[in-house]
DNA sequence: AGGATTATTTTGATATATCGAAAAATATTT
DNA sequence: AAATATTTTTCGATATATCAAAATAATCCT
């Protein structure tokens, strides 16, 4: 439908939205990696093709349309990001980045076919849910761990933050999506967590508990 | 290494390396689909590059490291079209243009790992060798199905023509690569094959028999 | 050999995507 | 409310990739 560069912006627009309403230009132009000026220019062509609304100085929202192919091109980032860490067994920091390349590749039957082949995944190895072909997204009672007590059994559901360095210690520590925690006692010192996964005991420091989501058991 | 733009042009211009030393700039706009002053102008970046050698008027050889770029696109191509027709089932003739836009992926692990997910594939679904890391192809003596004579046993190694038209054709008549064929006899009325594949019979054109890469069993 | 034909390059122009610097609008501070 | 700071937009410019039309070189033909 759009240029890779159109995508972005219309993704970069997504994600600030879940946050506020409106969104800044200075806001788009840090996350997207380039100067306001280029937004300014982007947010224009954008509004024209009536998939963004822009008031000047204001900010910008998705329209509608826009909001659809936001979310068909967080559909098909989350599929690739699935096929990645699953069928080629990619590290987990890695896999976003190159999702990042096949997010923007057009072809409506691939995606049918990887979602199928897939076997229909309803969230990514980050957890994060896949909107459907539709746009639509399952939703999900989800808890920090670092907010859960003492004795409640949990499994991790995602994290809220998406760092080389967090994913890759999760990695060593063999944590994935799906694996279970039990809550034993919560350190008074420094807030760090005592838990039981399987047969294994380990800690968590609070840091690491405040960016783990979890379903309750 | 280079936009998907220059890298069409490479593999163009290795793909019309086969048939003649030297590439003309009209052969290139041809099979490119641009111009003529299009095609001037990039082989001329190219040239800065040191990808192409270009002699004004005279037309344009692949450098040595030229080359390599090009077989690592080729390589990337090929591996996603085995990758698309025989984990996701797309059709014949609609995975070329898939693995057009997936070719241009930047991310050597990536590839890495689908060549062995797919288990080290030598050969695509057209029959065409899959150049290894180091722009190897793996040769084959293959016979074209048009000169074989009655008796022979041949399996099916390839195609020679790309046509949507002709692959949808070999596909409705249940002809892929590896399928057995025994020449049985040669019509002399239109020089069209008398065939048995398995337990089935069947003729095929001379015009289709010239297009069948065959393997000697 | 020389005129005609064909192929190729140059020239000037367009569309996308980008940015630095300057200008304008908005928000904040005193 | 005026001065200051911040944000956003406009303006001018650059790089990629493209092409039509004009100019130029090579080739073909008689």
């Amino acid at each position: 439908m759009g240029t890779p560069a159109e995508e972005n912006y219309l993704k970069a627009v997504y994600k600030l939205s879940e946050k506020d309403q409106s969104v800044s230009t200075n806001d788009l132009a840090q996350i997207l990696g380039t100067s306001p000026a280029s937004v300014t220019d982007m947010v224009k062509r954008l509004s024209e093709k009536k998939l963004l609304n822009h008031q000047p100085y204001k900010g910008v929202r998705l329209t509608n349309t826009g909001k659809k192919m936001a979310l068909e091109i967080v559909r098909k980032h989350r599929l690739w990001e699935v096929f990645l860490a699953e069928k080629l067994s990619i590290s987990w920091d890695s896999i976003h980045d190159i999702a990042e390349q096949l997010e923007h590749i057009q072809a409506p039957e691939l995606i049918q076919k990887l979602d199928a082949f897939l076997g229909f995944p309803r969230f990514d190895p980050h957890g994060d849910p896949i909107p459907d072909e539709s746009g639509v997204l399952l939703e999900r009672k989800t808890i920090l761990l670092g907010q859960a007590k003492p004795g409640t059994h949990l499994r991790i559901a995602g994290v809220l933050l998406h760092s080389s360095d967090f994913l890759t210690y999760l990695d060593k520590l063999n944590l994935k999506i799906g694996t279970p925690l039990e809550v034993i006692e919560i350190m008074p010192f420094d807030q760090s967590m005592l838990l039981i996964s399987g047969k294994r005991q380990l800690t968590l420091s609070a840091r690491v508990c405040e960016h783990l989501l979890m379903t309750e058991e």
